[in-house]
DNA sequence: TGACAAACAAGAGTTGCTCCTATCTAATAG
DNA sequence: CTATTAGATAGGAGCAACTCTTGTTTGTCA
């Protein structure tokens, strides 16, 4: 809630009821999963708030849109560094964790180019339930 | 074509026309993007096809769906193993190769338990003609 | 406590696919 | 070479997931 306040955001009660859904989930939620589950809450907040301040958490960096191949946009409220299983069947997205992975370098080309905020690898495959 | 006929699938102009511009093209195009251009040389194709077809080609493996931030799905021609720098201003997507990238090894624990069938170094930053 | 900028709810609008139906065509059989 | 038929296409309707607009409410600072 400090982060909201460095950036100049108001602390509202509609803001807090989302950060702490947020930080209680543990799986990839999309806009839509978000509204529903806030709602129970707080019967009358509205589709459009919950979207509008997921991202606006994602511009202050308290959470992350992923990639998705989906319609759908997915945030992740675990910013640590972490890499991603795509399935290609159910689309479900697994985190995963790898010391090797967070040490990689960024080759010197880029570097001198582009500025890199964040690196991530993802995997893309089959998962455990559709293989059967 | 082999490739078509391999799968039961019948080589139409409009998937030769479709394929024959993917490979001409050297950035990420969305699937409406193949369709403004495939409709310059087939001016009565309809969206849908290029759609349908693109998906086809991503099942057959002559295309990768990629990963995005964005709402547009997009399509990427070059199918050898690539890495991606996403500018998180203009949304651009940026090829890179990488030896050290290519030769990462899968951890154990997801061996395991899933079927990997490709990995990419994603890059998230601000690209050169964002930074200014 | 009053003024003002920021945030909110509700609903209309937009984008980007996805599905449906009637028509057409490429490939196989005769 | 023609008939058959499974698969493909065009065009348009339908739908999901945002995104924008408008009028109202709420924090914050003077």
């Amino acid at each position: 809630m400090k982060r909201c306040k460095h950036n100049n955001l108001k602390v509202t009660p509609q803001r807090i009821a989302i950060y702490k859904k947020l930080i209680e989930l543990k799986n990839h939620p999309s806009a839509d999963a978000m509204f529903q589950t806030v709602r129970r809450d707080f019967p009358n907040i509205s589709f459009d708030t919950v979207n509008r301040t997921l991202l606006t958490f994602s511009e202050i960096g308290i959470v992350d849109v992923i990639e998705g191949h989906g319609r759908q946009r997915r945030f992740d409220p675990d910013i640590s560094c972490h890499h991603h299983f795509h399935c290609v069947k159910c689309k479900e997205i697994i985190d995963f964790y790898s010391a090797e992975y967070d040490n990689l370098e960024i080759p010197e080309n880029i570097k001198k180019k582009f500025t890199v905020l964040s690196k991530r690898v993802v995997l893309n495959g089959i998962c455990d339930k559709c293989t059967e």
